[in-house]
DNA sequence: TTGTAAGCGTTATCAC
DNA sequence: GTGATAACGCTTACAA
């Protein structure tokens, strides 16, 4: 690989010159320019980017901590942070968390190793004072979809709250008024706004949702068949069945399925998230939409303002949901 | 950020020694190994991953171009591939192709203008030659999911012929006769082979597959909701449905149904790849396992090898697919 | 076992 | 406009 001593030889300047055209900000004579690009070109020559991290202490690279790289939630959430990194010519570094504190851990100073110039965490088990620690070793970062007040302006995140709340809505404008809700594992914020908002869209209608048709999943298909399973056996009724996600959502309705009834005929059921799969469903399911595609390039866009001060465009911190009727949903009598 | 010079200062020895105890492998007295480790430890010192890699010219990154990042196929892909990587302390650089010609090849340059010291590349539209002309550079790369035999050795595969050949098998097990195949696109190898083994199993048994009951979609959701329509109201009769993925399988499904039909009743449908969402589907899809995971672990294994020679597993290219029997497969009388 | 010093390929600060 | 030259923070012969 031929380097930039080559390049200046064979152009005839010094080295000095020919960082100055690859980087076109100082002023060139246009004649020495060519002759510059010429040997560059001859020589097919391409800059070290290690050799230029090291003299600019710029890797020009964020490191991406999710939890799972397979799952579409996350694919839509890495497809939209690459995209935007990328054209602004900023690599990303992916890596798991696995949901889990140490592995949480192990992944950020995985990334911290690699000299990532910022990075963006989807975590779930590591603490605020952990994150604030990060903020105070001056590490560039932002958080998706979780919220710490002290740091509220590099969290991007949903108002889940509000999203419930329109679950709630969908299903009492739809007339139901027995509800079961399958809800996400209360240690999470987001399973517990969304459960509050859909809460509260209840209270305010003065329908009563009974603990007996509470059970509370843990975001995954199996919980979401488990939970469905037992609210159905448990002999309370129920016309609709709203899930905190849609991974559960699938699974309710293969349980209720299985168990000889009709969506949506017998029950209604309503998702979370609006993952791709969820077009898929029979019936298509209806479900709150997670603009993670937008909210993963407001991530990437934080740090092309914050970090690499590449970008002026408008920040916006908090995204909101909306519902997405199909024909899972359906009005009762 | 503490460097090695502070380190060597503060234990009272020289760069060379600090640098000894950091990479392990020569001999340093237990005494003053033990005095380095100290003052790292005080200095918090993290060495400088740049630094290192421009002195010993390896970056331990492999860059992962696949054709998008969301996607149930390619999220299998980039976990298994991620986490056998990072075992061995490599990270990788993910970005995406977009199943473009244009796309891919920027992709790649992007790639090595990051120089990673090897590549997992998983592309569609590239030319066997311009990938031939890649190992011309001495650029260390292993393909997936494409067999080009001058490189057989870095070609990780299944065999899709077998595949499309077990499909075939499985419906006439069933006892199925008018059969209906959807497609691949037939410029993409993998969807030929899913064809040719398909019609093999057919031919074998003297069951003829009607010209009017093939329809070439493009592996997308919608192309699979499309060509069942269409063939469902060609008025050509079938009972089942074979389609070359499962995206394609999930579409035809809504359009079965959409057109008032019942599946399995009255049509069975089977799909290939066996992604995670099939089992969400209603009924569970009976499809073909497409090993991802394991293929993507082994891409990982043949760069730890080769490129690392960090590993001495032992190295498998070509794949097996097998049936997965679920419910939207029925025998019929 | 440990130290010295020459790279690695850029960027950036000065002069000129 | 252009050229020297000193960083940047490590690895790795080669000596000692």
């Amino acid at each position: 690989m031929a380097t930039i001593y080559e390049v200046s030889a064979l152009a005839g300047v010094s080295l000095a010159t020919v960082s100055r055209v690859m980087n076109g900000n100082a002023n060139v004579r246009e004649s020495t320019k060519q002759k510059v690009l010429e040997a560059m070109a001859t020589l097919d020559y391409r800059p070290s980017s290690v050799a230029q991290s090291l003299a600019s202490n710029c890797t020009n690279s964020v490191g991406l901590l999710v939890s799972e790289l397979h799952g579409p939630f996350y694919g839509t959430m890495m497809a939209s942070i690459e995209s935007e990194l990328r054209r602004a010519g900023k690599h990303c570094i992916i890596t798991a968390g696995h949901s889990e504190e140490k592995s949480e851990k192990a992944g950020i100073e995985f990334l911290l190793s690699r000299n990532c110039d910022a990075l963006i965490l989807h975590v779930e088990k590591l603490s605020d004072e952990y994150l604030l620690a990060l903020k105070e070793k001056d590490i560039s970062f932002v958080l998706i979809n979780r919220q710490i007040d002290a740091i509220a302006e590099q969290c991007v995140t949903l108002d889940n709250h509000l999203g419930g709340y329109q679950m709630g809505q969908a299903i009492l404008e739809a007339g139901h008024q027995k509800i079961a809700y399958l809800a996400g594992p209360s240690w999470k914020d987001d399973a517990k706004e969304r459960f509050a908002g859909f809460k509260q869209a209840l209270e305010e209608k003065g329908v009563e949702l009974d603990p007996a048709l509470i059970f509370e999943g843990n975001f995954q298909e199996a919980s979401g068949y488990k939970g469905a399973r037992e609210l159905l056996l448990s002999g309370h009724e129920f016309t609709a069945l709203c899930c905190a996600n849609d991974e559960m959502a699938a699974g309710a309705m293969n349980a209720i399925r299985d168990n000889g009834l009709d969506i949506p005929n017998d029950v209604s059921v309503v998702g979370f998230d609006n993952v791709s799969f969820t077009q898929y469903l029979f019936p298509r399911l209806t479900t709150i939409d997670y603009p993670v595609g937008d909210m993963g390039q407001m991530a990437a866009r934080l740090i092309l303002k914050n970090t690499y001060k590449t970008t002026t465009s408008t920040i916006q911190t908090l995204f909101k949901p909306h519902l997405v009727k199909r024909q899972s949903l359906q009005p009762q009598e």
